[in-house]
DNA sequence: TTGTATGCGTTATCAT
DNA sequence: ATGATAACGCATACAA
């Protein structure tokens, strides 16, 4: 490996001073203009690329920001990710990637991991750590979007931005009732999943107002994806053939119910209607096209990370967002 | 923002030298074992962690890595990124995520950022950029993983991981052959994809062997996605209606040309057989389920960390592996 | 416009 | 066994 090139090592062959190095790297005032674009022709020469470390030790700022998800395989977060690294770069920023697997041991190992790399900034997703210890962490962090995870005490630099889960759900579960649909299930995520509990509130309040008794053993939960879905799908329907709608937490899940009840010989929509989350791209290719409620991923991923850039900027920008799913309807339900 | 506790506070709190906390908190010989317990139990009572960007400056490790992909929403590379950052965590190394949108551009500006943070190493998948610029960059980093992109001259601190594309083309032509098709079209990726030109070898070399002439209307290239396979199969099938069989870069393409085949009226795998690549989770799942040949990503995530491990500590290890892919006969070839 | 001294938080080295 | 000092590579504050 070839050694690294230090401003000393430039400032020597330009016989000036490291500060003029300085000064001309980043752009600031103090020196001639040619003598700026003599340094900066050098420093090329020299390769020379200044040390992100050794520039954070002396003025605290990385220009780095940490991500934290439950999993990068998840397409969820995948395409979240995309927009954060998108935008990130865009704005001179690189991201520490960190997956969590949805354990809580592994969330406080991540935030004391981007503690120590001094990032500047986080966007911690879909966070299963208690409400007081988010509060613990969060302190040491000069700026920190929240995906998908409310905070009940607002902060000055963290910003939550959440799908509104709740009433994507409402909205499909009203669909259902509007086509005729009475025994609807739900197959949501873990218990703790905060986006599964918004859902599973839009659920019982679509049935409440349209004064459906909510049966308890229609709700499942299971860890989101295809084959649960599948599996959870074949258990309901076989315990309760009578379902005729079911709401699935996404479409991984969705894509699963949709097996089960064809291998269960139901047809669907006609005997059962489905509908999931997030629209992943395969959501429209699948037989039946599956209805969904769609939200841009590389949006909000964008779209956090731009409100990072904001609160590190030192920018009040509002406490919270909602981004609004819409309902796609297509042949499942 | 809470203000940082450093090892000089801890110091002054415990009555000791900054060294006798780092001597404590590393682990290292030179303090009675009871010191060493009251040290560590006032450092976590302050939440005392080390900033690794001041020991990184001072020990020029960095325990970072960096992982270069051309997009992270694609399953191909976030199921790798998912099983690097699993096995990074395991040995305590944290991993930095960029994205190039495999524009050379963007690769040249990863390394740049990479080496400006001081990585130690770096895991680059299908890297596009050409060999001689590779090996200019790489020559500053300790220690290199190349995945899916060969070197034609051995370095000490590179290791190249490739899927064996070639030979799961050629397996794949030869399950056509045998199956009697004849016009067997091949839809891959850019050409300068080094995946997709292995592929293409692969699919020439089967059928050179079984005395088929390879026509080259019947060979496109396409940026590898559902939408985009879906309509070079629809223009394949309209310019050459007696095509029988598809290759595909991968199952992506691979499911946009069963959306194409059906459109057109063929029956899969009557009139058309399809074969694709990866074995993404949504092939078993689509009718018809689709035949394709399978790498474990995750596995191939984790060795490339690990080998990247292996290249840090000093193991000379094996220059190059190949993984070798699994032919998964479904339905649809 | 240019340079010097100092500090960022840690560890290596040399001393005690 | 423990501590003092220098050094890592750079930027801030101040001086010239």
């Amino acid at each position: 490996m070839k050694k690294r090139t230090t401003i000393s090592d430039v400032a020597h062959v330009a016989n000036v001073s490291m500060m003029t190095v300085s000064r001309a790297m980043n752009n600031k005032p103090g020196l001639s203009d040619e003598l700026r674009q003599k340094i900066l022709k050098i420093a090329a020469e020299m390769d020379y690329h200044p040390s992100s470390i050794a520039r954070g030790l002396a003025t605290r700022k990385m220009t780095t920001v940490g991500l934290v998800v439950p999993s990068i395989s998840n397409q969820f977060y995948a395409q979240i990710a995309q927009g954060v690294e998108e935008k990130a770069y865009e704005n001179g920023y690189s991201v520490f990637l960190i997956n969590t697997l949805a354990e809580l041991a592994r969330e406080e190992a991540a935030m004391n991991s981007l503690r120590a790399h001094d990032i500047d900034g986080a966007i911690l997703c879909s966070l299963r750590t208690s409400q007081k210890k988010v509060l613990k962490r969060i302190e040491r962090f000069s700026a920190v979007v929240l995906l998908n995870r409310e905070l009940h005490t607002p902060l000055p630099n963290v910003v939550t931005i959440c799908v509104n889960d709740q009433r994507a759900a409402q909205e499909a579960v009203q669909r259902f009732l509007e086509t005729g649909r009475r025994r609807i299930a739900y197959i949501g995520a873990p218990e703790n999943s905060f986006s599964s509990q918004r859902r599973l509130d839009g659920y019982c309040a679509a049935l409440k107002n349209a004064k459906v008794a909510i049966d308890s053993s229609l709700v499942v939960h299971i860890m989101p994806d295809m084959v649960n879905g599948m599996e959870a799908a074949a258990m309901l329907l076989s315990r309760h053939p009578d379902i005729d709608a079911i709401l699935a937490f996404n479409d991984l899940v969705a894509i699963g119910v949709l097996q089960a009840c064809k291998a269960a010989g139901k047809k669907i929509p006609g005997d059962v209607a489905v509908i999931g989350a997030d629209d992943i791209p395969m959501s429209s290719l699948i037989v039946p096209p599956l209805t969904t409620s769609r939200v841009n991923l590389n949006n909000i991923g964008r779209l956090s990370m731009q409100t990072l850039l904001g609160l590190l900027a030192g920018e009040a920008p509002s406490a919270s967002y909602t981004i609004e799913p819409e309902l796609v309807l297509r042949e499942s339900g």
